[in-house]
RNA sequence: GGCCAGGUAGCUCAGUCGGUAGAGCAGGGGACUGAAAAUCCCCGUGUCGGCGGUUCGAUUCCGUCCCUGGCCA
């Protein structure tokens, strides 16, 4: 690509891989500099649930994109690539290397794939969809969407309560299909940023699990059920809010609210876990133009000696 | 020690009036265009506790033993 100036490293990799670790460690070997890409990251107070690397950490190797947002606010993809974008060019003007690390699907397939061009979603139309939802069942709205987009509801699932809301309010607030803007402009990303994709891969599920494990306990040691208190005895927050959809904060909620046991929230919170996990491993696995790291627990030296054969220069 | 209730998938349990069994959860695979840590799709062979007996055939009925609860001693 002759527009390509700007070189960006994208660290992905299923969570509770280590990636924060092998990240911190770049940034003590060269000339780069961290934009975080993680949905729960980016809210403030929620910390522990979202393993937010401590102050000590970002005191040596400061994060871009963490800590921007109320957990009351909503943020799109579209939004992530936008302020991403403008922190990626920051980075190289100042003659360092922009260093991508998180797990977030949609917001790395925003920034490097791009989104076809179409309305942010209007707040006024998604409460009443989420209401009439809740009130007439997805099936109801499945056969409003048959009507008015056939061709977005044959690529659904009649049951796909998000993405159906989702093409029903585009339709509605712009009076066009979401279908007919996505023909109209195919998802393209800003050509003048070349990404270098590298995931951290483990070698053994069954050890990823366990980590995961051992890493939630250390969550509830250093108080996931007091921070998530906090956001609860707020009293403008419910768990219908997008920053209360992250994996422990919701079990945590539940618990609070006497819906299950300390028991059942651990395990139900672990469960939750791996299964993010296993999704982040089902993208990556076909996500093109990745080169895997395969490792069992997180290794610095290999991502190191990855990014070196890469021979990555901040111009 | 006696009586009662159980022992079925990794877990919780349903079921078979005798023809070798199925849900939820967990797990695996997949999808994914402004909520994405979300949302959704597909995938169920397991000595039906052990050993005997009855039967063409037992996970199911009978006996016995083992294990787990509960009650009584």
């Amino acid at each position: 690509m002759s527009g390509v100036r700007i070189r960006a490293l994208a660290l992905m990799g299923p969570t509770a891989m280590g990636k924060t670790e092998c990240a911190v460690e770049l940034v003590r070997r060269g000339p780069f500099e961290i934009i975080s890409v993680d949905s729960a990251m980016i809210y403030r107070g929620m910390d522990i649930g979202s393993a937010t690397p401590k102050p000590e950490i970002l005191a040596t190797a400061p994060h871009r994109m963490i800590n921007i947002l109320d957990p009351a606010e909503t943020y799109s993809a579209y939004d992530f690539a936008r302020e991403a974008r403008a922190h990626i060019r920051q980075i190289h003007a100042a003659g360092r290397l922009p260093l991508l690390v998180g797990g977030a699907r949609l917001y790395f397939l925003a920034l490097m794939r791009g989104l076809s061009p179409m309305p942010n979603a209007d707040p006024e139309i998604r409460r009443r969809l989420r209401r009439e939802c809740r009130d007439l069942g997805v099936r109801a709205l499945y056969e409003r969407l048959c009507r008015c987009d056939p061709a977005m509801a044959r690529r659904l699932a009649p049951a796909d309560t998000q993405r159906i809301l989702r093409a029903l309010e585009v339709f509605e607030s712009t009076r066009r299909p979401m279908s007919a803007w996505l023909d109209a402009a195919p998802a393209r990303s800003s050509g003048d940023i070349a990404y270098h994709q590298l995931a951290l891969w483990p070698e053994d599920r069954a050890r990823l699990h366990r980590r995961i494990h051992a890493r939630f306990g250390r969550m509830l040691d250093e108080g996931l059920i007091e921070e998530t208190r906090a956001l609860h005895e707020r009293g403008d927050l419910t768990m219908e809010c997008q920053a209360m959809r992250c994996v422990g904060y919701r079990q945590a909620w539940r618990f609070l609210d006497g819906a299950c046991s300390r028991d059942e929230m651990r395990e139900q919170a672990m469960a939750a876990t791996r299964q993010l996990a296993k999704r982040q491993l089902t993208w990556l696995r076909h996500a093109p133009d990745v080169i895997h790291c395969r490792m069992e627990r997180p290794e610095p030296a290999k991502v190191l000696a990855a990014v070196e054969r890469l021979r990555l220069e901040p111009v």
